[in-house]
DNA sequence: TTTTTGCCCATTGACGCCCAAAAAAGCCCA
DNA sequence: TGGGCTTTTTTGGGCGTCAATGGGCAAAAA
């Protein structure tokens, strides 16, 4: 499965139109999906965008507690209530909705991250902070990680 | 199958009636039901919409307990009797009834919220505040989560 | 009658679709 | 390896279509 890598900022214009990156189209492509599935950030001032993958995450998520209960509901609302589905234009553009530009303190410039099976948009400026805070998490990972034994085998239930 | 996603507000007019998003009519469209199902929520103010998915799963929680036990009977007439068909305009307008709007609390504006098998109408206000509290919900449920055994891979046919 | 409901048309503002220019990236060959 | 050419990608803007909304009118219900 191909992964969301490298990030790059790109304009919105006066529609409020941007680019979605030639490289996440092409796996958004591969990935069977039509248009652009994008979900505000639980815990970040990001947007979370994908498709068939995300939706299937998410899905599997749900699937895991019944209609009609409470868990349930509230999943519901925080993952289909609050996404959206946008098209893409014959270029490649979308609009991101107010309430999406909103969450993110989206004006002018926006920045696509590659998450690997999703991307985010960013605020530029807030993407930078973001950065350098994983960064220095990263480093103080790294200790932990010395002291550690090899990897477990990967995809067990190992999540950021 | 379809899910019903994202959400928007419209307004009613002076005869009371609201335009069903675009969107959602053609989900139910293609759930091949005619008309809108609309039944109160049961432990919000809201109200639950849909067509033949919904009244499946409505179904599926029916069938868990046996006919002519009283629990049976309490679900039958919260689900089936406060329930309602409304018919749609030609261009796709309901009308709520007085006692869907004072379950809901609904006066000049509505949100209508994705719920993926369904979707809700909402006092806009009142959705606000509670989509802040499904977040805060699932903010908690991610601790369960992560100890759960991992997602299914999203793999391949996770469409419709 | 009076009220409600279904059906029709008009307006308008947002959005999708199309074409074109500017900028960036990739390519070829000397 | 460097310069020039080609192709792709991003950006800008015009315009038609459709969804949301408002209102008129007639048939059906109260």
């Amino acid at each position: 499965m191909d992964l969301y890598l490298s990030h790059v900022t790109n304009r919105l214009d006066a529609k409020g139109r941007v680019s979605i990156p030639s490289a996440f189209r092409q796996i958004l492509t591969r990935d069977g999906f039509e248009g652009l599935f994008i979900v505000p950030a639980l815990d970040a001032p990001a947007l979370d965008c994908g498709g068939n993958a995300l939706l299937a995450d998410i899905g599997g998520v749900m699937r895991r507690f019944s209609p009609y209960t409470a868990e349930h509901d509230s999943l519901a609302s925080a993952f289909y209530g609050a996404s959206e589905i946008l098209k893409l234009d014959q270029e490649g553009r979308a609009v991101l909705s107010d309430h999406m530009k909103a969450h993110a303190s989206i004006s002018s410039e926006v920045t696509f991250v590659g998450q690997g099976q999703k991307f985010q948009i960013w605020e530029p400026g807030r993407f930078r902070a973001h950065l350098e805070e994983a960064k220095n998490q990263v480093r103080n990972l790294r200790q932990q990680l010395g002291s550690r034994p090899a990897a477990m085998p990967p995809a067990q239930g190992a999540r950021e």
